[in-house]
DNA sequence: CCCTATACTGTGTATATACACCTAAAAAAG
DNA sequence: CTTTTTTAGGTGTATATACACAGTATAGGG
């Protein structure tokens, strides 16, 4: 068999990434409701779940490389959705979410769930739990490293 | 429940996404080697497999964006291993693969198969078929749309 | 044959991603 | 207390991604 007959056909690379950018494109559509991308969302999500934490915090929580963190808060600072302050280790900032990033966040929820619900839909319940519990499984493994 | 950890819990974008990083930097590291990047190898695979294709045939054999696909080949042609041809209906430009191309394709295989035997050691044989098989009927699923 | 509709492509813009390299501050070593 | 090491952060650069908009060429209808 020639060789990209096999990559086409086995390449996990290619098939998560074709498989992400539909996934994107999905929640992006329904986010822009709230003038938002889903990556941002996301880490709304994680900037709210740990409250006062710094870049790298983030960095290990969403498993992004520290300097795309930075890079990604741009435009929620720029929105007014997120606050960089002064830490009184000066290495470091503390990043965390103002009243208007919250107030936000609550109203992009119901966008959220749509498109959580409209995947579940094109996929059906089972093969969406199928794949909620076998990406949980992959995060714990490569976590663990 | 507050909704961001219900968000944090079960958002299938942000994990199918951190995944989707982590398998992206396994395959980057490996295909290092031959200075490409996944993408760029993925690209050059639907390539040779479709053989004389304008850009619409790979936009539908990538799922990727028709404008991702024009730019992402910049640097495959800037390479010498990708030709963008005119064509007999001068609105199209006809896509393929230098010897130069080829060669290095290739080379990249056994970088490529590397990164797939890597994976594939971190998670388990059994969940990776698992998850080879669930994302080839996701794939077939949107397809179908 | 001309006009219009369709098809193929490219560019501007914005976000997402990570590596290499650099700066600054705190901690540790001596 | 000074020097060195570690830690936190930022910037330059390059690729990846998709939408809105624009240009050009073919096809189709009259």
């Amino acid at each position: 068999m020639e060789k990209h007959y096999d990559v086409a056909k086995n390449c996990l690379f290619a098939k998560t990434r074709t498989v992400s950018r539909y996934i994107t494109n999905l929640y992006t559509q329904a986010l822009k409701e709230v003038n938002m991308t889903p990556v941002q969302y996301s880490m709304l999500t994680a900037i709210q779940m740990l409250q006062e934490s710094n870049i790298n915090d983030l960095s290990s929580a969403l498993k992004m490389d520290r300097t795309t963190i930075n890079r990604n808060l741009k435009p929620l600072i720029r929105e007014g959705l997120v606050l960089m302050n002064e830490s009184s280790d000066r290495r470091e900032r503390l990043i965390s979410v103002t009243k208007e990033g919250v107030e936000l966040y609550e109203k992009g929820y119901a966008h959220w769930e749509k498109a959580q619900c409209e995947f579940q839909n094109i996929l059906g319940e089972e093969k969406r739990d199928e794949m909620s519990n076998l990406l949980d499984e992959i995060i714990k493994t490569i976590a663990k490293k």
